[in-house]
DNA sequence: CACATTTGACCGCG
DNA sequence: CGCGGTCAAATGTG
């Protein structure tokens, strides 16, 4: 399958391209009097993310051959590309999607919607926010649906992503109210956002109560993250950041490109956890084990067998198999190619500028 | 009018 | 066949 082989070599020059033109945002942002750290850390995680999402490509092809990752990794691997997400649809309407619709393809939706990694956190509320739920979390979801569920005593939400036809981001989320405490959400998210819309506070399309909600919490929280994310980036990446913590001040603008680990949203927190896990599962070398800290009035997460738990108190329930690649895939970068820059080098990472990165020959 | 939410129907899976 | 997840028409909201 040709295309998919396409594909990967696409994403890969695309997420290197990327992790370099990051890095030069990042380079700039050092010597910037407007740099903030938060946009220090956004940047490194964007080029964490692009060097993270190249090596499993690597991985993938490589150590499986290309020719028979091309066959299985075109559904796992998460082919989000505009041309062909409709795969991830609807079973029933839009004429779209029945032209990807053979048995093949049908049953890849069906085991891409299984394979999709999954994670569950709980949120609490506090009582004054009105029981509403938990609140944005830095994306635009919008309800689609809402279930009693057996044994529970409340209701439990569905939302997908606003811009899931926009930009075909396929993540969902559901959200129940713990039958023990009322104060307590599950949420359970599905899929990663490829949208360009995880922003902070900007742009929110969520309601107005939504908006209201929480948000300080979440601030907080996503603060405490990024500066752990720095940490973790420290020791995993080799990037030399010992004058990150110097500039402190403030350009904010925030366009995540959907990677598997950037932005500083708490979706971000789990991409990092969930990459984390990665490493276990598929004992490789990925490296980035983030941590997510929380403060006791805000999110904090479920403890199972399956539960990860990091020395700051917060648990991730993580429904994961191999093909948690497939979301890592699948998060793709629906933003498209910066230009390779041509004189920059890369001094503190391990990394070989000169790889033929554009050469398709390398792939074949 | 353009969104978002609600809610009953539908569908696939176990 | 029941349950959970999703769809989509109806309805609500700004």
């Amino acid at each position: 399958m040709d295309c998919a082989v396409n594909w990967e070599y696409k994403t890969l020059i695309n997420e290197l391209t990327q992790g370099i033109e990051h890095t030069k945002q990042l380079r700039a942002h050092f010597s910037s009097v407007d740099s903030t750290i938060q946009n220090q850390e956004l940047l490194l995680q964007k080029i964490l993310s692009s060097y993270e999402q190249s090596l499993l490509i690597l991985k993938c092809c490589v150590g499986g051959s290309m020719v028979q990752s091309s066959s299985a990794m075109m559904p796992t691997c998460g082919v989000i590309e505009s041309s062909v997400v409709s795969v991830y649809g609807s079973p029933k309407s839009d004429g779209e999607k029945r032209s990807f619709q053979d048995h093949h393809e049908v049953i890849d939706i069906s085991k891409k919607r299984k394979l999709q990694p999954t994670w569950t956190e709980q949120v609490k509320v506090s009582p004054k926010s009105g029981f509403e739920g938990p609140t944005d979390d830095g994306y635009s979801w919008r309800k689609y649906g809402q279930k009693d569920i057996l044994g529970a005593k409340y209701p439990r939400s569905y939302y997908r992503c606003t811009y899931r036809h926009m930009q075909n981001c396929w993540a969902t989320k559901q959200v129940q109210r713990s039958d023990d405490d009322p104060t307590v959400f599950d949420v359970t998210y599905r899929g990663s956002h490829s949208c360009h819309h995880a922003t902070y506070y900007v742009q929110q399309s969520t309601s107005p109560e939504k908006r209201e909600f929480k948000k300080e919490a979440v601030y907080q929280n996503r603060q405490n993250y990024s500066t752990q994310a720095l940490m973790s980036l420290r020791a995993n990446l080799r990037v030399d950041t010992n004058d990150l913590d110097k500039n402190e001040q403030a350009a904010c603008h925030f366009s995540f490109p959907p990677t598997f680990s950037s932005g500083l949203t708490d979706e971000n927190h789990r991409r990092f956890q969930i990459s984390h896990v990665d490493e276990n599962l598929i004992g490789s070398g990925y490296s980035a084990s983030f941590v997510s800290p929380t403060t006791p009035e805000s999110n904090y997460f479920s403890v199972s067998s399956s539960s990860q738990m990091n020395g700051y108190g917060m648990i991730h329930n993580l429904n994961h198999s191999e093909s948690d690649l497939t979301d890592i895939f699948s998060a793709n970068t629906s933003t498209t190619s910066s230009p390779i820059v041509g004189d920059f080098s890369l001094d503190n990472l391990e990394l070989d500028t000169n790889f033929p990165f554009n050469n398709p020959n390398f792939f074949s």
